[in-house]
DNA sequence: GGCTATTAGTTGTAAATGTAACTATCAACA
DNA sequence: TGTTGATAGTTACATTTACAACTAATAGCC
């Protein structure tokens, strides 16, 4: 109806981003949300303590690129879940000290063997070549917009 | 820490387009934003409506993949802003025709005319074949996830 | 030591979202 | 006609999120 007549939402990546996101988290949300009843926040912070042991709140929040208060909230359920436990830091009392327990890891452990199967799943219809371009472009979208 | 440490949430696809998704919609968010005060399904409702003209709600979900409950509410809030005016349909008096006023024309053209640059922006780095590429791959993974 | 500024983490509150229930209208068909 | 079922759209409520304000502890510096 305009001039603007040659923008097109399904080649506004933002648009195509979100849409293809949401569609791709959709399905293994189901997993941890039907399984162990948790958000996509904690299952990131549970991924982060599974992969590299012990972390503070800051060092995922560092990692993970997630607010402080998301991480905090998401902590606080995992541990009323049993699923994490804590310990403040000697040395600097501010600090707490993040691992799983036993019941976590093993929710780790299901939830990361799900998701290498469902990545596998997502990805079989991609050559080769498509998969590392694909690979390329989002992490470097992800990482610097500007 | 176990046997499941060949994976890596750096290449989980559903963790990598919500990263970029963000990453992306992020800047671009704040001119609508900032400039009229809309949230993202305001704007993806404005945008449907300028460029296809007359809409019923109900159209406009099927076409965004938008819930109807999201839809309404942005509709009120354009119609508060006096972007969008709405006639009752006679035929069909569930229905109701939407439609931008000449604000939110005005809007439309502004948005799309910045969306258009932001792309633009946004693929400034990667050759054509890449963007081929990033285009069939998204729209592949938007539409079908199974 | 004592003051100020930072940092780690939590909590309060408003806004946004998802889900289900609701109203109103129309369609189908006995 | 009247009853049942579907459809368009709104509203209510519970959950999630965002943002700012807060507490507690440490660091730097006089």
């Amino acid at each position: 109806m305009t001039e603007d007549d040659d923008f097109q939402l399904e080649t506004f990546l933002p648009y195509l981003l979100n849409r293809a996101a949401e569609a791709t988290s959709l399905e293994f949300q189901r997993l941890y949300k039907d399984r162990y009843g948790m958000l996509r926040t904690e299952w990131r912070v549970l991924y982060h303590l599974g992969r590299y042991e012990t972390l503070t709140a800051k060092a995922i929040c560092d990692r993970a690129g997630l607010h402080k208060t998301k991480v905090s909230r998401a902590v606080a359920a995992l541990e009323k879940r049993r699923f994490v436990a804590r310990d403040t830091v000697a040395e600097d009392r501010r600090k707490e000290r993040l691992r799983l327990t036993p019941a976590g890891q093993a929710a780790f452990r299901d939830l990361t063997a799900e998701a290498r199967r469902y990545n596998a799943r997502l990805l079989a219809n991609f050559s080769s070549a498509d998969r590392k371009t694909l690979n390329r472009l989002l992490t470097s979208l992800a990482g610097d917009v500007e």
